[in-house]
DNA sequence: TGTACATCAGTGAACGCGCGTTCACTGATGTAC
DNA sequence: TGTACATCAGTGAACGCGCGTTCACTGATGTAC
């Protein structure tokens, strides 16, 4: 939710104050329910409570709302990441809970996750990413998950070859968070601790292969 | 490729004979080409060569042949995992191969792959598969990783917590596909090659859990 | 073999719909004097 | 404090577009006699 901003009650629409984040605000909530499929520039000022020209005060045209709701997203995931690897020193145990947070942002951002890794949005790893905000919020997301597979095999705690390791890992957990997300284990009557066992089980379950 | 009917030259498009097949030809491609939100009807039978009302002769609505579709999407699916399946009797090798051979339809089918897992057809795991013929296409391709998992579980081959490992590598190779198919790996020069040497690599190393 | 006719599988015009976008406009706000 | 005015941020009508779907139609085909 966003603060409102101190507006006198009674006073009309025009010079809203804060029509840009109450559009942002709107475009969450229908990508939440429709997808980006369902997503329309006509519904989401329809929910904002303005005529469908509004926006174009505010936004460019329909991609760049996307775009500006596509980085919002990713920011987000960075953030739930970057939380999880702050919350202990043990390079294993850090991976497994920046796992378990990687599989509970999806699970708690179904709408988001599913959107983010859509091929028109999921930034492509050719492309230079000089200047292109959308891609640097991309980029930035998956550097948590990186930097501690490197703490790990910097510290020992896994080894072998590193590259193919970190795919394991990252593969291990992106596919549990799309299975749940969009995938077969979608709508399974999962709550948030059931997910969350689930991602302990399959994280845990991937640092066994440190032992080896 | 489908087989063209036999029909002298020159013959009118009126009885084409095979517009079904032709439909679903061109409809597979345009998925190729525009994903599921770029598939209307009205370019199908543009590229079948037949009016857009044509198609109604073979299909309800759009719904049926988005259907129609997935169905043989998933179809193929199980018929490569089947295939990898049958061609070793020992079971950590078959785990391997199918999970390689996961890795590799999505990768080889781009498009497919991406929309069978779509939310809108992607069966909800809750609801009765009976007489539901995507459900049951769905569910049959789930099959052959869960029974050749079960085979390894059996055999002694993986040990530990049965719905865990199975999941584990569910997620592993499903998260590599996704990754390939749908995410940051997406473009990244990757050759069927480079794709089915990754693939080795996780399912090996989701493997070598087997050894603890 | 030839003819009459039912059926099949196409055609193309038309429908309404919701969309993204543009445009001239207008009311509210803030500022200068 | 009051007034004139520029600017900001809305409005609503209009545009063209492509879509899914329906409909009366029509030409080609197969069958019965």
């Amino acid at each position: 939710m966003s603060i409102s901003p101190p507006r006198k009650p009674g006073k009309s629409a025009y010079h809203h104050g804060n029509l840009r984040e109450a559009l942002l605000e709107a475009a969450r909530g229908l990508v939440a329910e429709a997808g980006l499929d369902g997503f329309g520039l006509r519904e989401v000022s329809r929910r904002a409570g303005v005529s469908h020209a509004a926006v174009y005060n505010h936004f460019a045209n329909r991609s760049a709302l996307v775009e500006a709701l596509a980085i919002e997203a990713f920011a987000a995931f960075t953030a739930a990441l970057r939380a999880a690897e702050g919350t202990t020193d043990d390079p294993l145990l850090r991976l497994e809970r920046v796992g378990i947070a990687y599989v509970r942002f999806a699970f708690e951002h179904q709408a988001e996750f599913r959107f983010m890794f859509r091929p028109e949005l999921c930034p492509d790893p050719l492309v230079d990413a000089e200047g292109v905000p959308l891609t640097l919020a991309a980029r930035e997301s998956y550097a948590p998950l990186e930097e501690t597979i490197a703490a790990c095999l910097a510290s020992g705690a896994i080894r072998g070859d590193a590259q193919t390791i970190a795919l394991t890992a990252w593969s291990g957990v992106h596919g549990l968070a799309s299975l749940i997300v969009d995938g077969p284990l979608r709508n399974s009557a999962l709550d948030l601790q059931a997910v969350e066992a689930l991602a302990q089980g399959v994280t845990a379950t991937l640092c066994r292969i440190a032992a080896t």
